[in-house]
DNA sequence: ATAGTGAATGTTACAGTATAACAAATGAGA
DNA sequence: TCTCATTTGTTATACTGTAACATTCACTAT
């Protein structure tokens, strides 16, 4: 069982906030959530696990007949830029966005067991960043800080 | 002209001390730095810039006429478990190590203008992390933070 | 000496990740 | 209708990384 398998996590709930923000935030931006890009949002949000773009290829093409390499990246270039999706360097791999309505830092927690992976705020972190860029003297445009582990659920189980 | 560029920074001293630091080291760990993961390391070392794979390839195989991937990537296992190298996950390339001394945190600042990477230790961004993992209930095995942006040479220039 | 061992390297083939380049379709406005 | 921009289709290829097995080499136990 994992952390988002728990009866206390209703998945559904994530779902459909996820995908109901991202039509809403769309509709505002005046950018196009066009079905295939809606669909590969919906493949992502399956699950809290971090999603690779051949798997995204084989699930879509069922319903995306002509779905080649381009048609995946594509859309996950758009879901990326619209802040919808994460990508995971360390995995080559990506995560739905909770936290989509306003650009953020990201501390991502991914578990090597079940492969789960959690967005954290982390204000703290990232103020102590913020000083170490200062002295740094370093003028920042995004972060990728990805931390590999064991997530509480696992822990405890192993 | 880059930070390592600048009449301040003696770059024959880095290599000479990395590539002294890390014959010491495997002599000490009993392990072989053999001609192929020296040279290796010596391309990695040429600059303060991330080196991918393929391009370390071609710069090994006038040396190794017979080098092919699985000659480089087990070289850069090697170092890596060593120590003496870095992977930079959010570009697939790699980085020469400082600190190959003692296992230590690495925060990575990647300049997008000239490309070099400078490793900093952080204490207390670690410190923060650390903290954070705590709240989360996470066990740590490995971190990898990547902050892209502007080094302070590049920064004044542009 | 010689046969066995483990570590390193050679070699072939392939798996997995990502993008370039151009063509075709779509849809909204002039 | 025509034009333009956006999106998607299509083909091909580039880039990144590994599996699997053969060979070499140095060291050691018989
Ligand atoms: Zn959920
Ligand atoms: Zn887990
Ligand atoms: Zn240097
Ligand atoms: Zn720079």
């Amino acid at each position: 069982m994992t952390l988002h398998d728990s009866p206390k996590h209703n998945h559904k709930h994530c779902v459909n906030t996820a995908l109901a923000m991202a039509q809403q935030l769309c509709l505002e931006r005046g950018v196009q959530l066009t079905p295939i890009r809606y669909q590969v949002l919906e493949l992502i949000w399956a699950s809290h696990k971090a999603v690779k773009a051949y798997e995204l290829l084989e699930q879509v093409k069922p319903l995306q007949m002509a779905a080649k390499p381009p048609t995946i990246y594509r859309a996950l270039e758009f879901l990326s830029e619209q802040g919808l999706i994460h990508r995971v360097e360390s995995l080559n791999a990506f995560i739905g966005c909770r936290c989509s309505n306003a650009p953020h830092e990201q501390l991502l927690l991914i578990c090597k067991n079940c492969q789960e992976v959690e967005e954290r705020t982390a204000p703290k972190v990232m103020q102590a960043l913020s000083e170490e860029f200062n002295d740094a003297g370093f003028i920042v445009h995004s972060k990728a800080i990805e931390i590999h582990g064991l997530c509480s659920q696992c822990a405890v189980q192993l």
